[in-house]
DNA sequence: CCTTTGTACCTTTTT
DNA sequence: GGTACAAAGG
């Protein structure tokens, strides 16, 4: 592919801070691509290149064209990676006995520091755990450790002030609350730090903590890396925008790729300002805009484009493309949510019928995941093909924290946790009631696996003490198998004993070979490992397989020809030649929870993103009656209004149908 | 009677 | 993936 004169300036600009703002489909991965090349072509090292994104699919996507440009072997070499890969790298060299804590493990802990706590009656909405979790995550964004909220005082050099007074105010407001979150946040942090565990913020927070402590370690990473390339850098937040500073201090060959438009992840702080006042850190830095569109038909770009106009707070900058005209838009009003889905469903069968379209080429987009499980009903009623994607990674899947669950289990018997995740997965009859009993009996110097299988068990009784029995003994025989056979085998076996594969075969079509596919994965896993380690321990490979990057999309061919269902965010990076955006009433698109004016231009970014992802067609719908609770929580139908983004582009761009 | 299991509903969006 | 409540099961 030719670049044009835009991205040709911006691939060969190879010195110094550079600027590219890169709007929807104007070929940024392409310019990346080309301009590792030209970097490689006039001698750099690829060694010394890092490009960082943010989704691992992203990475994989980057690693894709630049091998493509430069050959597998120099792409291999050059460190592409997302933020948070780079951020574990780092403290890994800082402090490799860190352990990364996940999300629902941050929610348990502050769920014990809240119960511990008393809360006013009006805070209570205000201390859910995943409420302050989300709060910890944008002051950790930050660079706001718990020490600052208590004496301000001590301002470190990398925290924007202002901003974080904004933040308290808006995301906090009164005295009380306040005093109960940063009481909160200290006892949460003393925790994690005590245990030496890292939430995911932390990673990037430690990083740059790290990084402006020890100047050795920011030395060595100096001395490898002189060229950086940060893509999507309108979603980076405080503690990223840090990291790469950092990071290229010393070359300041730090070239950026962004487009304002698309910042759709203030929630969880990211901060347009960091590219739209990067020129002004950066005085010197070489701006280049692309807007010529390469992926949508003209009416698709004059509607986003018209759209996005409506943003008050964004840089001047409109797409533009060479193709042809297209369709217009289509539009359609539902009875309910069920008819939406029925026309959704009836349109795609045309396309796929009479279109000349795959299902594969076709995704149904909506702004919350409750808007898309309808789907997961009617498109298998109407038998047509799909998937849902969902941007968790593979270790976050059912199935394989299941059956990892029981590799802990086996290894420390002790481990609550693990038993009350696969002691009733697959349902044994073991509820409730009687595990809290198990739990109650347990002692310290008995485990689970004895307590189970001839330990007392008071108050555990009949039925449900003979299924505990019998689970016991499953246990003892997995563990019994540990040390007799491979990993790879065990784990098949696991999933044998522990009756898994049976309560897979009751599952639907869809689902069976979708979790099958993610445990072969893992048997799989450990098959590679133990053909590349002496005597590989369970252990090891639980150890191991948590530092591994797995890719939890399907890849049999045969299963590609299928529809796609994501979230708006999701869909970011992706193009696909149809596309449906569903949902789009007032309350639902915009989002019920975006009450300010920035909160609404940020749901507009998220719609002028859905709007750009589509090629050649593009569908809006919405219910006119929603079902709803009164103060009775009794359900009514209530009549929506149609998305004021719906009529912030000119009417006769779409195509009403009945 | 107790316990287990199915359901509905609430979750904004996610590394 | 969590809780809360209703229905079935023993």
């Amino acid at each position: 592919m030719r670049l044009n004169d835009k991205q040709e300036e911006a691939a060969g600009h190879l010195q110094g801070p550079m600027l590219i703002i890169a709007g929807a489909g104007s070929g940024k991965t392409t310019v990346l691509s080309h301009r590792t090349k030209r970097l490689i072509d006039t001698g750099v090292d690829p060694r010394s290149i890092m490009m960082l994104t943010f989704t691992n699919k992203a990475v994989r996507g980057l690693q894709q064209q630049v091998a493509k440009r430069v050959g597998e072997e120099a792409a291999g070499e050059a460190w592409i990676s997302t933020f948070h890969r780079l951020g574990l790298h780092i403290t890994g060299e800082a402090d490799p006995t860190l352990v990364t804590l996940h999300p629902a493990g941050s929610r348990q802990v502050l769920k014990k520091i809240v119960e511990g706590m008393h809360v006013d009656e009006e805070d209570e909405d205000f201390a859910r755990p995943a409420k302050l979790l989300s709060l910890i995550s944008l002051f950790k964004s930050e660079l706001v450790l718990p020490s600052y909220l208590y004496d301000g005082e001590t301002l470190d050099e990398y925290i924007d002030s202002s901003r974080v007074k904004r933040m308290i105010r808006d995301q906090i407001g009164t005295r009380g609350r306040f005093d109960l979150f940063r009481k909160v946040y200290h006892t949460y942090q003393y925790i994690l730090d005590e245990y030496g565990q890292m939430d995911l913020d932390d990673i990037l927070l430690k990083s740059v903590l790290f990084l402006s402590e020890s100047r050795d370690l920011l030395s060595d990473l100096q001395g490898r890396f002189q060229y950086f390339m940060i893509d999507e850098f309108q979603d980076t937040n405080r503690a990223q925008y840090v990291l790469a500073q950092l990071l290229s201090e010393h070359t300041r060959n730090l070239a950026i790729v962004g487009d304002d438009f698309q910042s759709i992840y203030a929630f969880r702080g990211s901060d347009m300002r960091n590219i739209l006042d990067f020129d002004k850190h950066y005085p010197d830095a070489f701006t280049v805009r692309l807007e010529e569109n390469y992926r949508s038909t003209p009416v698709i770009l004059e509607a986003a484009n018209q759209l996005i106009a409506h943003n008050q707070d964004q840089k001047e900058k409109t797409l533009f493309t060479g193709q042809e005209e297209g369709e217009r838009l289509t539009g359609y009003r539902g009875e309910t949510v069920q008819d939406e889905a029925k026309w959704v469903s009836g349109e795609i069968k045309r396309l796929v019928n009479e279109g000349g379209y795959s299902y594969q080429d076709i995704a149904i987009f909506y702004r919350s995941h409750s808007d898309g499980s309808l789907f997961e009903v009617v498109l298998p009623e109407e038998e047509i093909p799909f998937t849902v994607v969902k941007e968790g990674s593979f270790f976050e899947r059912e199935e394989v924290k299941d059956l990892l669950a029981y590799a802990l289990f086996v290894t420390d018997p002790h481990d609550t946790y693990s038993l009350r995740r696969i002691i009733n997965t697959p349902k044994r009859g073991i509820g409730k009631a009687s595990v809290d009993r198990i739990v109650e009996a347990k002692t310290e110097d008995v485990d689970f696996i004895s307590l189970l299988v001839e330990g007392e068990l008071p108050g555990v009784k009949g039925k449900s003490l003979e299924r505990a029995r019998d689970f016991g003994k499953i246990a003892a025989r997995l563990q019994d198998g540990v040390s007799k056979v491979g990993v790879a085998k065990w784990l098949k076996a696991c999933l044998q004993l522990s009756g898994y594969d049976e309560m897979l075969e009751g599952l639907e079509e869809g689902q069976r070979r979708e979790k099958r596919i993610h445990l072969d994965k893992l048997v799989e896993l450990a098959g590679e490992f133990e053909a590349s380690e002496e005597a590989l321990t369970l252990d090891d490979f639980i150890e191991r397989v948590k530092r591994t990057d797995v890719d939890a999309t399907l890849t049999e061919d045969e299963d590609f020809d299928r529809v796609q269902l994501l979230t708006v965010h999701a869909s970011k990076g992706l193009e696909f030649p149809v596309v449906f955006v569903v949902g789009m009433k007032e309350e639902g698109f915009p989002s019920p929870y975006a009450a300010s004016p920035f909160a609404i231009e940020e749901e507009r970014r998220i719609c002028y993103v859905a709007f750009t992802r589509a090629k050649d067609r593009l569908y809006l719908s919405y219910p006119a009656k929603k079902q709803e609770k009164n103060d009775e929580g009794e359900k009514v139908e209530v009549e929506t209004t149609p998305s004021r983004f719906l009529s912030e582009f000119d009417p006769s761009l779409i195509n009403w149908m009945e």
